[in-house]
DNA sequence: GCATGATAAATGAC
DNA sequence: GTCATTTATCATGC
């Protein structure tokens, strides 16, 4: 009864990649661009997958972790947002 | 939506581009405490979800009494039991379709 | 050693 | 009920 406390069983795959870095780039200038409202359609979804080559669940993950990252960093220095900020208007 | 009342409002400060805009509260106060089940726990919900994927309400006070999981837990856990299954079809029906699609163009 | 992507509980809109 | 989220946790990259 004690021979499996730790181990995960259907967990087996989750192996990570990072995106490149064009792709971030890509994911990082629509988020500060809209930063009032960084939650993009299924339409922009579709597209921001497209550009960045990836799945249209991982361009969910990454908004997903990006609010939730960048709020917790929102007291400390952003300069993050400083370098995407001034390319577009704010909406 | 209610402002909460704690002062989290510092970075506005600097540069007016760089607000606090209504998405970005909401944290600090009543943080949400995420239980993670027992791997006996899951296991034994799998082999439930294996049999059944929807639960009837008696059916579910049973297992919830059977694992130490309240009512409102078990539902959850199937509700995203059945969500997870939902993204692992689409996923592989994707890549499927994508192989299809090699040969022509 | 944290940054980062993915997944597991939990919430809420509808 | 579904489903897009939030949040914590997990696993990996480097």
């Amino acid at each position: 009864a004690v021979m499996i406390l730790r181990s995960r069983f259907l967990d087996a795959r989750r192996k990570r990649r990072n995106f490149s870095k064009t792709a971030t780039e890509v994911l990082n200038e629509y988020f500060y661009s809209h930063l009032s409202n960084p939650y993009p359609s299924e339409e922009a979804k579709d597209e921001l997958a497209r550009k960045c080559g990836i799945s249209v669940s991982q361009v969910s993950n990454w908004f997903g972790n990006k609010r939730i990252r960048y709020k917790k960093n929102i007291g400390k220095a952003q300069e993050e947002a400083n370098l995407y900020a001034g390319i577009y208007t704010i909406n | 939506s209610t402002i909460s009342t704690t002062p989290m409002t510092r970075v506005a400060d600097t540069k007016s581009k760089n607000s606090v805009y209504e998405w970005m509260k909401g944290d600090q106060i009543r943080r949400k405490h995420r239980q993670v089940y027992t791997r006996s726990q899951t296991f034994e919900l799998e082999k439930e979800y294996r049999f059944s994927q929807y639960l009837t309400r008696k059916r579910r006070s049973e297992i919830a009494n059977g694992v130490q999981l309240t009512d409102r837990q078990v539902k959850i856990w199937f509700q995203n039991r059945r969500m997870k299954e939902k993204r692992e079809n689409t996923k592989l029906w994707t890549i499927k379709n994508n192989r299809s699609l090699c040969t022509s163009n």
